[in-house]
DNA sequence: CTTGAACCTCTAGTCACTAGAGATTGTAGA
DNA sequence: TCTACAATCTCTAGTGACTAGAGGTTCAAG
């Protein structure tokens, strides 16, 4: 059994995030000492670990609250996690797509002016001001 | 001179949203009619549309203000703007190559189940559970 | 038994909006 | 001119996933 410190020493989560965890029900709640301090064993080490490591991945709370809920019930199909895994792919290629369009605009906007000009004659404020002069939908 | 729900209209920026940049400074305060109610003219369009491409674009509300406050001044050196701008270029690559990596990982963890089997045996879980599976850091 | 690091709860702040309640105003048709 | 009703007003609170701080209590080493 351990404390808070160590746990989140241990999972690299800082502490009030741990509590956050336990609140929004991600996290069962933690034992107590009789001083009212959390106590934490392998079990709670494991599941924030799964946490964590989902987080760094990009799930959304709610879908890791579905994800575990699916752990805790070992016969269930597991269907809804390779749904959501996938969708989480989706999401992420989308993301993707998205910000190489802004790169390629942002890339012609900044080679635009070498900031040695003024204001007014600025290329980076003249095209932020008119979506026309950029070379596509972004 | 039009009302804020056709300003609404022109820039595709939902009403809330242009008094939420009203009271942050991004916008002027916009002239009102005998009865209280916001009036807006060219000008007034124009920032807005500025406002509207440079958000998507990323940048931030403080960094739009900052060039905001740059236009206002035509004499002023440049070299702010070119400097938000690479910022912000630099911001979109840093998040494209972190999503590249998720991408990559996220795509070896969807393969590893078709979503047949069951939650005890599934390598979505599994993979979650254990960041030793991965492939590289993310 | 003392000390001080670690822990507790609670509130509020972050960013860029979005939603809703309840009241007032603008405008077009009768 | 009156009436209906769409549009607008202000204000408060909620979103997601935390983070920071105040003010008080507990644990563990010496
Ligand atoms: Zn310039
Ligand atoms: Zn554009
Ligand atoms: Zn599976
Ligand atoms: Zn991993």
């Amino acid at each position: 059994m351990f404390s808070i410190g160590e746990l989140s020493k241990r999972t690299k989560v800082k502490i009030p995030t741990i509590r956050y965890y336990e609140e929004m029900g991600l996290l069962a709640e933690a034992e107590r000492t009789s001083g009212n301090q959390r106590r934490y064993d392998n079990d709670g080490l494991e599941r924030l670990s799964f946490i964590r490591h989902a987080r760094d991945l990009g799930f959304s709370i709610e879908a890791i609250t579905s994800l575990i809920e699916l752990q805790d019930h070992p016969d269930r199909s597991c269907e809804a996690a390779t749904y959501i895994a996938s969708s989480q792919l989706a999401d992420v290629r989308a993301k993707i797509k998205r910000l190489k369009l802004l790169e390629k605009e942002l890339t012609r906007i900044s080679k635009g002016c070498d900031g040695r000009g003024v204001s007014e004659d600025c290329y980076v404020l003249a095209a932020l001001a008119d979506h026309e002069l950029c070379d596509r939908d972004h």
